[in-house]
DNA sequence: CTTGTAAACTTGTATAACAAGTTTGTATGT
DNA sequence: ACATACAAACTTGTTATACAAGTTTACAAG
C-alpha cells in the first residue's frame, strides 16, 4: 500500500488554505472509502502532496480530530474515527454556557428522543443490553443516599436505552446530552424533598426497566413521558428558566 | 477591556499541550462569561500567558473553531460564536459515508424530531415564520418540475419549522441532516413515478404548512407523521437499508 | 470635526530544528 | 527456522523565527 497520488484540487475560491485543506482531506476519506481504524497520509506526505506546509496540514488534522473524524496520537499516524459524541457535547455545553440553549429546552429535547429510544429498546435490546439497563436503575436505588454514584447510574440508565435503540444517532445525541445533564442534575435532586419522592423517582426506572425486559415498548414509553413530565415539572418548580 | 490575567491552570495529567490549551480557553470562556461575539485574546498574549508556543495555541484555536465554538477570520481576533449546525453536519455526513449510520436511522431521529417541531411550530410560530414556512410548501409546487429547486424549498420548509420550534436544539438537529437529506432526496423523488405522487407528496407539505398558519398542532402532527410514513416507505420500496 | 494615512496589531503561512513516540528491518543468538 | 533485541527510519508534538496580508488605532492634515 504505497503512497498514491491525491488528485483532488483545492476548491479555488475558498479563502484559507487550512479550510481548503480540510476540505480536500474529507474528500480523500470519501474517495478512498475509508472505513474506522484505516490510516491517514502523514501530515509531511499530505504537505507535499498538496504544497502547502506541514503547519497548514496539522491544522486542518487539528480541525478534523475536534469535530472527531479522525483520531490523532504521537508517533502514530492520523485514523479513521468511529462515532462519538465527544464534539456534540462539547457543542451543546457551549451553547447552555454561552446562555444560548436553556436546561428545560434540553430536556424538551430529551424528552421527545428518549420516548423514542425507550420504544425502540423494548423491541431490539438484547439479553446483555436488556441486564445493563436494569442493572443501572436498580444500583441508583441501591445508592439512593449517595447522589453523585445515583446520577452516574442514571446518566448510564438513559445512555443504555439509546444504545439499545440500535441507531447510534440516538446515542449519539443523548451522549451528548450527559454533560449538561449532570450540571443540572443535583436541582432535581434536591428539589425532590417531600417524603418518598426519591424512591418513586428511581422506581420509575426500575419500572421502565422491567418493561424493556419484558419487550413492552407501550408500557415504557407511557413511563418515559411520565418521568420526564415529572423531571421537567420538578425544574420549572424549581425556578429554573 | 484591559488585557487581564488569565488564572486558570493546567490540568496536569492531561497528554498534550493543544488538548490542555483548549481546556483553559473553554473555561476562560465560562469564566469570563462571554457571549457570541465577544473576543478572545489574541494568539500571542494566550501564547505568552500559557507559557506554550503560538503554534499551540493556534491549533486550540483551530479545534475551537472547527466545532463552531468560536470564529476566526484574519486580521481580526478570534470571537465567540453563535450557535451552527456546521460542526454536527460534518460529523453525521462522516457517520453516513463511513457507513456507520444508514440513510434510514437518519430518517428516524428526524421524523421523531420533527414530529415534536411541527408540534411546537404550530403553538409558537410568529406571523413571518408561518408565512415562511407556507411560502416554501407553495414554491415546492411550484418547481415541481426542477426537482433541485424543489428539494432545496423542501429542506428550507423543515428547516424553518424547526426554527419556529424556537428550541435552537432543534434547529441544529434539524439543520444537520440537511446535508445527507440533500444526497439522499433524490432517490424519494425518483421512486415517486405514479401519477400524482409527487402533486400528493408536495399537497402533504402545504396541508402541514396550512396547519401551522391555523394553530392546529394535533392536525400538523398528523400530517408530519404521515408524510414521514410515506418518505421512508418510498426509501425502502427504493431498496435503501 | 472629518478624513486620510501610517503605525501597530493580529492572523495566515512557510521553514527549520529538535524532542518524543512508533514502526520497521536487520542482526544476533538459540 | 524462529524469536528477540536493538538500531534506524518514520511520525507526531512543540518551539522559534520570519514575513505576508488583513484589521484596528492613533494621529496629523485639511
Amino acid at each position: 500500500m504505497d503512497q498514491d497520488t491525491i488528485q483532488i484540487e483545492f476548491k479555488k475560491d475558498s479563502t484559507d488554505l487550512v479550510s481548503k485543506t480540510i476540505g480536500v482531506i474529507t474528500q480523500y476519506i470519501r474517495k478512498e472509502a475509508l472505513s474506522p481504524g484505516d490510516k491517514l497520509p502523514s501530515e509531511l506526505n499530505l504537505a507535499k502532496e498538496l504544497k502547502v506546509s506541514r503547519t497548514v496540514v496539522r491544522e486542518a488534522f487539528r480541525s478534523l480530530a475536534a469535530i472527531r473524524l479522525i483520531n490523532l496520537s504521537a508517533g502514530k499516524r492520523a485514523t479513521i474515527a468511529h462515532l462519538d459524541h465527544g464534539a456534540m457535547s462539547l457543542m451543546i455545553e457551549h451553547g447552555v454556557l454561552t446562555e444560548q440553549i436553556s436546561v428545560q429546552q434540553i430536556y424538551d429535547v430529551r424528552r421527545t428522543i428518549e420516548v423514542r429510544t425507550v420504544t425502540l429498546a423494548s423491541l431490539r435490546r438484547s439479553e446483555a443490553e436488556a441486564k445493563s439497563i436494569r442493572y443501572h436503575a436498580m444500583q441508583m436505588m441501591e445508592h439512593i443516599n449517595a447522589p453523585d454514584k445515583a446520577m452516574e447510574h442514571d446518566l448510564a440508565f438513559h445512555f443504555e436505552i439509546a444504545k439499545a435503540s440500535k441507531n447510534p444517532v440516538f446515542a449519539i445525541i443523548v451522549g451528548a446530552f450527559q454533560g449538561v445533564s449532570r450540571q443540572s442534575w443535583s436541582i432535581g435532586w434536591r428539589n425532590r424533598t417531600q417524603h418518598g419522592q426519591r424512591e418513586e423517582m428511581i422506581q420509575t426506572h426500575i419500572d421502565i426497566a422491567d418493561a424493556i425486559v419484558l419487550g413492552d415498548p407501550l408500557k415504557a414509553n407511557e413511563l418515559m413521558s411520565a418521568h420526564f413530565d415529572d423531571s421537567i415539572k420538578v425544574l420549572i418548580d424549581a425556578g429554573l428558566v
